[in-house]
RNA sequence: GUGACCGUAGCUCAGUCGGCAGAGCGCCGGGAUGUGGCCCCGGAGGUCGCGGGUUCGAGCCCCGUCGGUCACCCCA
């Protein structure tokens, strides 16, 4: 026999999100949706899975993400395909597949798929909010790009975030840092600690974002990127914190970021939630990839991008009691002890006129019908027994406000609930 | 992937020394044969995560496994 309560789980390191909760989830994408399309971003769907290869090119078979979290499977056509781990590679397919107008400038919003032990605020299926923007060179469309991801943080509420950047450099000046950077770092190789000891020569910037004291210190003097960036680089990186400043972004410069995607180019940036105790504060991150495109197979085209965890922004909503969003009371909710032929055409009325309406089913009493109604947060019952049905009529009860039931003649009914609503739509903050 | 802690009703949890599975909330019905909230009464709902072992007897002890949580790692 399989194991019953196992089959009816949802897999390790997924969940589900039932209303009333699903309700601030609507809300958080609604408002992202609004805000990045007000900088003329537009919508962009992909393909929940794409080519491994994509991922593999993209992202950087050295990354732990591509290297050891992917979801990857063989389809019945012998495809080898991948569920997408991050939002950018699937979007830079799509622009080198279509080779939309430049600048391409996109949202979306999306599952992620990374095999991981799970963690408060870590799944295996989570979600992200991101813009991609690809064209310009330009330093004012990272500081856009960035301004963007902090002013819709402090949009719902948010307050407690910190802004850490750091540039990444180029083609030009990064390997005449790496190489800086490890040969400072292989004369301490024996500081270093035992990971980072075998991985130096791969990957020395790693060893700068590593947590543990004989890194720490082994690298707390070591040559700063910022201080050995090319020319351009370095002006890019100038103009990025000059705009920053200038729109009132709050950030700090962070020698050690690194982040753990291959692509990224010159500015790289993260947002930590200061509210989260747990050791996955990380609410948003992303940078520049200059050289990405090219790499996926298209034109030399910059591109630059953020992604922002959903379950993440929530959990920092929660620890700042920030976004408390609540479902929209029904306007009314029909009780019929007749039958329901009156419960169902007078529930349809108030549908087609817009409003939001409920009934009770099953003929039920009047009292767990009423009580149904209660519960249901609506404004109004309107009640039809045998009296009502027979003069025509609709008993229209207020549940929120004191007042006395009247009694409506069926054709007035909508106009009836309607006299009673709020006359201005309640705030969304 | 490594280590640690925790799994009892839909939810939050109690369960003494190994001895008949419980409470509150929620849900359904009733008190009040036509009216919600407060109150009162009744009811439904459990393979004590799952499998094995020890024992006369296991929710409790042991092993395994699955899931969750915390740290590492990684990242949203």
């Amino acid at each position: 026999m399989p194991d019953p309560p196992a089959a009816v789980r949802a897999p390790a390191g997924t969940h589900d999100v039932l209303w009333p909760e699903s309700v601030r989830w609507e809300a958080l994408v609604a408002r992202f949706a609004g805000h990045v399309e007000r900088a003329d971003y537009g919508l962009l769907e992909t393909p929940m899975f794409e080519d491994v290869a994509l991922f593999r090119r993209g992202i950087g078979l050295a990354s732990d993400v591509v290297g050891k979290e992917m979801y990857e499977f063989e389809d019945r056509g012998g495809r080898s395909l991948a569920l997408r781990p991050e939002g950018t590679a699937s979007v830079v397919r799509a622009f080198v597949q279509h080779r939309p107008a430049l600048p391409f400038k996109a949202w979306y919003a999306t599952a992620a798929f990374r095999y991981e032990r799970p963690q408060a605020g870590r799944y295996r299926q989570h979600h992200q909010l991101g813009v991609e923007a690809l064209g310009p060179e330009d330093a004012d469309l990272d500081v856009e790009v960035i301004w963007l991801a902090d002013s819709f943080f402090r949009s719902i509420g948010l307050d407690r975030f910190a802004l850490r950047i750091n540039s990444m450099g180029d083609k030009v000046c990064r390997p005449g840092y790496l190489d800086l950077l490890r040969a400072t770092l292989s004369q301490r190789r024996d500081g270093l600690c035992d990971e980072h000891r075998e991985r130096l020569d791969a990957n020395p910037l790693r060893v700068l974002d590593c947590k543990r004291d004989a890194c720490r210190q082994a690298t707390s003097d070591v040559p700063r990127f910022v201080d050995h960036l090319c020319g351009p680089c370095a002006k890019h990186f100038d103009r990025v914190g000059a705009g920053l400043a200038a729109l009132g972004v709050p950030f700090a410069l962070d020698v050690r970021l690194v982040r753990g995607f291959d692509y990224y180019t010159r500015t790289a940036f993260e947002f930590s939630s200061e509210a989260l105790a747990a050791a996955q504060n990380g609410i948003g991150g992303g940078g520049r990839y200059d050289e990405l495109v090219e790499q996926v197979g298209g034109p030399v085209t910059p591109g630059i991008g953020f992604g922002v965890g959903v379950e993440r922004l929530l959990l920092a909503c929660d620890a700042e009691s920030a976004f408390e969003v609540a479902p929209p009371p029904l306007d009314a909710y029909v009780v019929d002890t007749t039958g329901g032929d009156w419960a169902r055409d007078v529930t349809a009325s108030l549908r087609r006129a817009g409003l939001r309406a409920d009934r009770a089913f099953d003929g039920r009493s009047m009292r767990s019908q009423i009580k149904s109604a209660d519960r249901s947060g609506a404004r109004v019952a309107l009640i039809v027994g045998p009296d009502e049905a027979g003069a025509g009529v609709v008993a229209l009860r207020p549940l929120r406000v004191d007042g006395e039931q009247r009694q409506v003649p069926v054709a007035e009914v909508v106009t009836a609930v309607r006299e009673g609503l709020p006359t201005d739509p309640p705030p969304t903050r």
